[in-house]
DNA sequence: ACTTGTTTTAAACACTTGTTTAAAATTGTT
DNA sequence: AACAATTTTAAACAAGTGTTTAAAACAAGT
């Protein structure tokens, strides 16, 4: 935690620590404030309630998770050399962020839905890129598969996020220490990458 | 829920449905017991007390998951043929039970994580089918491609599983129905069965 | 020093939490 | 019918929940 930040900053570090590990209703507001070193009225006098300080740490989330994707797709290169680059920071993403997908993929699950139909705002960003447009085209002429772009985000976030969600799960099933699963994790990505850039990308040395 | 059950079998049953959409911290007694219909004195009459009652449904949970994986690798076909069989039943299977994966996942993130180490026994019941040894064979001939065998279980559960988790995040980016999106599932299976053969199952048509 | 406004604190609020208790209702047995 | 065992109930328990309050501590300006 940083030395001279306002109790504010303070507070809303914290709220992100714990938010991310546990989840909404897995933490209390006490379990924040002593997390941030004050009091539990400091928590509403800032934010007013448990819950907007949440929908503030969540939009935050998904706003780095979604601009996580962003920065590749500007630059000038073949769809597939972008793919293989996306694909490697995202894995360099998460690897940093590892409770990030699961937190946002929870919350959305719950009930009180976190402030759906909010997000579109951020895909849109991801569709100024023109990354989309440039798949049609490559679509067209041939060296992209035919297949729909939802299906083309859900692959890549399929096989680069389950693994770092999965964790503890796989460990456990695999009886795996934390240094040998960061291990299986970087061989896995290379799969992950030749699988699906082989896949979108096919060189068609069958005559079709 | 059926009719004639026992209050036991209410409560367990209303449990499984309330911990599974909500998880552990996400309920409470009194919310299992009203949607079993009871008191509230008899969830811990029977169970004792939440936590065990957690604990059952969780184990019974991860067995119905893991038993999932095990029926198809007994039949008689080839490697391909099973892959392809077995990504087919855990489609249908997680069409079922969309909310299983996540929950299993969640909680065995928790902090007090959930009986670890103790599902090793239904993992063995896997290998016990030979399917691994099968593996090693076709690798060993050249029919499958050389790949350690967690990357290929982490293979197929990511690109199974996680389009169900992500329900919800999938339909609120892409602004999706719940029919759009079941039929976007539908022809993602396609892609995902195509993609895994693919790149497990080579067919070497480029002189190595 | 006194008066502003802001920040922090401890205490209290009403309510929910998991769990227990002791009495009531029900069942089965003789 | 009377007894014992089991099942169900309502009520209570202490502890924890989110939130509010009112007083204290602090800062800055005059």
């Amino acid at each position: 935690m940083k030395k001279d930040a306002t109790t504010e900053e303070k507070i809303k570090a914290a709220a992100k620590e714990v938010f991310l590990a546990k989840g909404f209703a897995g933490c209390s507001s006490r379990e924040i404030a002593k997390a941030a070193g004050e009091n539990v009225a400091l928590v509403n006098y800032y934010f007013r309630s448990k819950g907007q300080l949440f929908e503030l740490i969540f939009k935050a989330a998904m706003e780095d998770f979604l601009l996580s994707m962003i920065h590749v797709f500007n630059s000038e290169q073949s769809l597939e050399q972008k793919m293989r680059i996306f694909i490697e920071r995202e894995f360099e993403f998460l690897s940093k962020h590892p409770e990030l997908p699961s937190f946002i993929i929870n919350e959305m699950n719950r009930e009180e839905g976190c402030a759906a139909g909010e997000h579109t705002i951020h895909f849109e960003k991801i569709a100024e890129t023109g990354i989309f447009n440039e798949c049609v085209k490559a679509q067209l002429d041939g060296t992209m598969r035919e297949i729909n772009l939802i299906s083309v985000t859900m692959l890549i976030m399929s096989n680069c996020q389950y693994p770092t969600m999965a964790k503890n799960l796989m460990k456990n099933i695999h009886q795996l220490t934390d240094e040998e699963y960061t291990l299986q994790l970087k061989t896995h990505q290379s799969h992950v990458t030749e699988m699906l850039v082989n896949y979108l990308f096919p060189k068609n040395n069958s005559t079709k």
